[in-house]
DNA sequence: CGGCCAATACTG
DNA sequence: CAGTAT
DNA sequence: GCCG
């Protein structure tokens, strides 16, 4: 690749390009993944192609060590090649001088003796060791390991939170207070992994990174992309496009061509290509395909009637059925399906912010009148403070731990005959009475007082001691709930929306056995904690 | 090729 | 049990 | 879809 323009080729906080033009081959062998990928994103960052395979237009290599080098690649193909053959601490040293060091101290040499190379790989295997000592904690303590986790954690949610807050800037006023409180702690973080994000910061003190529209043109279409293939039933594949969409977020620059984007997590061929058509034609031919085959178009619509999935969708498109209109006549519809048919629109149609807090407040006193002391609260969007929301998810518990039992129903009475609730969608009649530590969960529609606009409200009812647990998985988001889950993974547990179990793995347990009890927390706080996640506001969870 | 976003609860 | 939703 |  000719590094022909030296100028400003990308609008991004990336003067430095320090790898800009070098073309890079990674052995991943004995590299632990989490690394590579944050290796790989920087390369890219920085102005490095990566390729797949080892050809001529590599100008770098870079393996772990000599064995994991030759296990990956022919001996020979190597005495031919004339690039650089690397360690891969060269570029660690290189990230954080914030300049491509002398790669002379770093070449892995073939050419030795046998015995030498022998003693070689033995020195690079300390060399290793000790890199890998203030890199891969897996030796060393659980501890430190979850502690880098989360300090890595902390980088990534505190620029996506900046994501967040430049394109929610249009409607969401809470996120702008996200701005003044994200580039200390940020720049705090970048100071230690990437040296070169200190002189930005030095002359940017208002933005330490700033990665706003830029690709916007790929992340549109990936996402249609995703609800597309959600109609279709094909979730792994939708979840693929989900995934990939911050990846190209994160990027400080305009992706030009595939190249750029090759070796970055979760791109593949079919990214690549796609990526490359978007970026040379502006559109994508499967999308176009897929918006304009009447299949997919009638199947994505049904689909977005509440209670009719990919399988139902297709069914009634195989009966026949076009518009939703038609679907009206359709015996075999169940409850919930005619109740989302009927008010498809009005569930469509987001909530504003104020209603959802008059909502609230109403919940908590009809609340308050049969049963005095319980605690309701409004989770979801609404709790991390967004200016609009999609639903309301309504989290309710009772100090006293057990008078929450038998609340739901009696409480949906209440709001039913105070024409609150409207229709019904799903009416979990759990523990009427009794049956212990289970959540109560009620689905439905509602209104605002004196208007007829249908809104969706989930009412779930916990018990006092997993509370916690069911605020924040209601609380969300999606993406905070994932990286706990995982975190409590990594640490042997379990969890979910009703508590923390330790991991009773493969052992034995089938379903019977649910043997163990969730760990009791009191707060959310206490929670995040004992996992080691660092504590995030309710309004910092929009990741 | 097979796993991956996990796990659970209601409907009919 | 399959399908659907959270 | 991607990844191992």
């Amino acid at each position: 690749m000719a590094p022909k323009k030296s100028k400003n080729r990308t609008p991004s906080p990336d003067p430095n390009g320090i790898f800009s033009g070098i073309s890079v081959y990674l052995v991943e062998k004995g590299v632990q993944n989490r690394r590579l990928q944050v290796w790989k994103q920087k390369l890219v960052q920085m102005g490095a192609t990566i390729e797949e395979r080892l050809s001529k237009k590599v100008s770098h290599v870079f393996a772990v060590d000599l064995n994991s080098l030759l296990q990956q690649v022919d001996r020979e193909r190597l005495t031919r090649y004339k690039g650089f053959i690397l360690l891969y601490q060269w570029l660690v040293d290189s990230l954080s001088s914030g300049e491509k060091v002398s790669e002379d101290l770093y070449l892995l040499n073939l050419d030795s003796e046998e015995d030498n190379i022998a003693d070689k790989s033995l020195d690079w295997k300390q060399e290793n060791e000790n890199v890998s000592s203030d890199c891969e904690p897996l030796h060393h303590k659980r501890i430190k390991s979850s502690h880098e986790d989360v300090e890595s954690f902390k980088v990534e949610s505190k620029r996506d939170a900046d994501n967040n807050a430049v394109s929610e800037t249009l409607n969401s006023s809470i996120s702008s207070d996200n701005l003044p409180d994200s580039p200390s702690t940020a720049s705090m973080s970048l100071d230690t992994p990437g040296g070169q994000f200190k002189d930005v910061n030095v002359l940017q003190p208002s933005l330490p990174y700033s990665p706003p529209d830029l690709n916007k043109n790929i992340t549109e279409i990936f996402g249609k992309l995703i609800n597309i293939y959600r109609a279709l039933g094909e979730d792994r594949r939708s979840f693929s496009y989900y995934k990939v969409i911050p990846v190209i977020e994160k990027l400080p620059f305009k992706i030009e061509s595939a190249d750029q984007v090759k070796g970055l997590p979760g791109i593949g061929k079919s990214m690549q290509d796609h990526i490359q058509e978007i970026v040379t034609n502006g559109n994508l031919s499967k999308l176009e395909h897929f918006e304009t085959d009447e299949k997919v178009r009638t199947i994505s619509l049904f689909g977005e009637v509440w209670g009719i999935g990919p399988a139902t969708a297709q069914k009634l498109y195989e009966k026949g059925y076009r518009t939703l209109d038609d679907l009206k006549s359709e015996d075999s519809l169940t409850h919930s399906q005619r109740v989302g048919l009927k008010y498809f629109d009005d569930i469509k149609t987001r909530i504003p912010r104020q209603e959802v807090q008059d909502m609230e407040l109403l919940l908590q006193k009809a609340g308050e009148d049969i049963l005095p002391g319980v605690d309701i609260v409004c989770g979801g969007s609404f709790r991390r403070g967004k200016s609009s929301c999609g639903d309301l998810d309504i989290v309710i518990t009772h100090p006293d731990g057990k008078s929450h039992k038998g609340f739901l129903s009696r409480f949906v009475k209440r709001l039913k005959d105070m024409n609150f609730l409207r229709e019904d969608l799903i009416f979990s009649t759990h523990s009427e009475e009794d049956s212990d530590s289970c959540v109560d969960t009620y689905f439905g529609l509602c209104t605002y007082p004196g208007r007829e606009l249908r809104r969706r409200i989930d009412l779930k009812v916990y018990p006092r001691d997993i509370y916690a647990f069911g605020l924040i998985h209601w609380t969300g988001n999606d993406v905070l709930n994932r990286r706990l889950r995982l975190l409590a993974d990594s640490k042997g547990y379990r969890l979910d929306d009703t508590g923390l179990f330790p991991a009773t793995h493969g052992s034995g347990g089938k379903k019977g056995a649910k043997a163990s009890t969730s760990l009791k927390f009191g707060t959310e706080k206490e929670v995040f904690d004992f996992l080691g996640f660092p504590w995030f506001e309710p309004h910092e969870r929009n990741l």
